[in-house]
DNA sequence: TGTAGTCAAGTTGTATACAAGTACAATACA
DNA sequence: TGTATTGTACTTGTATACAACTTGACTACA
């Protein structure tokens, strides 16, 4: 109810939408909004003062994603990622990840990425110290964020941001029973690694790393969903929590 | 204005907004709506007897596909494709179909799929005969669909669908400068060795040659673009046509 | 005649009233 | 006590009135 959550009206860049699009599609991929959350229209637009109509624009494109889901009477409930769709993303997002490297190239790297991206990597070291998932899941996203914006063809770019939300929270649902300092480990490496290939302006082993690491990833959240308890597993897969909030 | 536009509303599987949107999507697609058009809500509402509001949900999902952009106080215009995204646009299509033989397999096919694809071949030569960009045009947008229904990597097939869709107008645009038998028996060509692909369950054959027929429609395109005259130019890259009607 | 200004008719974006549908609880009744 | 039913309070979907904005034509004026 009372989580960390600054409402951000000073991104005067992004249209209004935009912004509240973002916002939601953070909270649902930081499970702040988990599987079964119903989003109420009048809750979200009394919270960012707007009326029913912007609210529901942002909601029908999330829905277009595959995040929520409205239905007539009932609600508009927040997805759950079944392991087919979780295996399918993750197949194809390796294969992107391969064409890249091929399709785009390292342009425009000012010094700028490579203080962010540094930046990353120092707060990686500083996770390791206090277990917080939630932090942790939303410095990947700002890292996603940053490695995406170097692709060149524009379609590329699109798809993988889209794909990257569709399914990012599974790992912060089973993130709680997962070894901490090798999840925050094996963070670091990717970053560590992505760093070294951008100044080196390969942007092929960047695909190749990231290609890498998505499928280990993939390998460990099956282990942990494959030697599940059933109550770790209902809290994953097809569980109908109501976390209202107003 | 008078263009052939069968108002079907008896798709009674499909909701109403969906149907809406395809049906939009088509005309953009098969240039009735060429780029630079106006599109207004209150015409389309009339026209599919609804409010605004259900329009206005279509145009939105058609403005994220990148068809269509909306802009207040002038009205919503139908994309023109420049020859970057046109580019970009071919590069990813070409490298989905490598990997979708590798992420899909031919599962599921019916006796009814392959009569459905042998008719789009009869369909084909019988084109010979009579000079119609716009109908075969949409003879390769109901093959493309038969196809994508093949793909069974649920995203992939999204994003394959959302891309075609992006570009296709392109070769229409183009299509009545070109060698008409050339291009239909291209055509005739991509249908048979699909078709034969698909009998053998070689889902990988089938990404080969769909990749292959894309290149060299590119190669097709860039010649004709490469070498148009100023006025083609013009009718292909940044018109402002204003082909409004009500 | 030329030019600035103003008004009118469009457009999309927003707010709101209403229709359609669901779930749940209270109530009437056996 | 148990059960069916009905009403109420929610939800999303639709239609509509209004606000914000643009364009072009027409008018007033120098």
């Amino acid at each position: 109810m009372n989580q960390k959550r600054k409402l951000d009206f000073n991104n005067s860049s992004d249209s209004l939408s935009q912004t509240i699009y973002k916002e939601i599609r953070e909270r649902i991929s930081l499970l702040q909004y988990p599987p079964g959350t119903v989003l109420s229209e009048n809750a979200l637009a009394a919270e960012f003062e707007v009326s029913r109509t912007p609210i529901r624009r942002v909601l029908q494109r999330l829905e277009l994603d595959g995040l929520v889901l409205s239905k007539r009477g009932i609600g508009t409930m927040v997805t759950t990622v079944d392991l087919k769709s979780l295996k399918e993303v993750y197949a194809l997002r390796m294969k992107l990840h391969e064409i890249t490297g091929e399709l785009s190239s390292v342009a425009h790297l000012t010094n700028d990425d490579i203080a962010s991206l540094e930046n990353v990597l120092e707060q990686c070291d500083e996770m390791l110290e206090q277990r917080d998932p939630e932090k942790l899941a939303r410095l990947y996203n700002t890292f996603q964020e940053q490695i995406v914006r170097h692709i060149n063809n524009e379609p590329l770019r699109e798809v993988s941001d889209r794909l990257y939300y569709q399914t990012c929270r599974v790992w912060l649902q089973i993130l709680p029973d997962m070894d901490w300092s090798e999840e925050v480990d094996v963070m670091r490496d990717e970053v560590s690694q992505v760093i070294e290939a951008l100044r080196a302006g390969d942007m092929h082993t960047v695909g190749q790393v990231r290609r890498d690491h998505l499928f280990m990833m993939l390998g460990r959240i099956k282990r942990y969903l494959g030697g599940a308890t059933e109550a770790e597993l209902d809290a994953v897969l097809p569980s109908r929590r109501s976390t209202n909030d107003e």
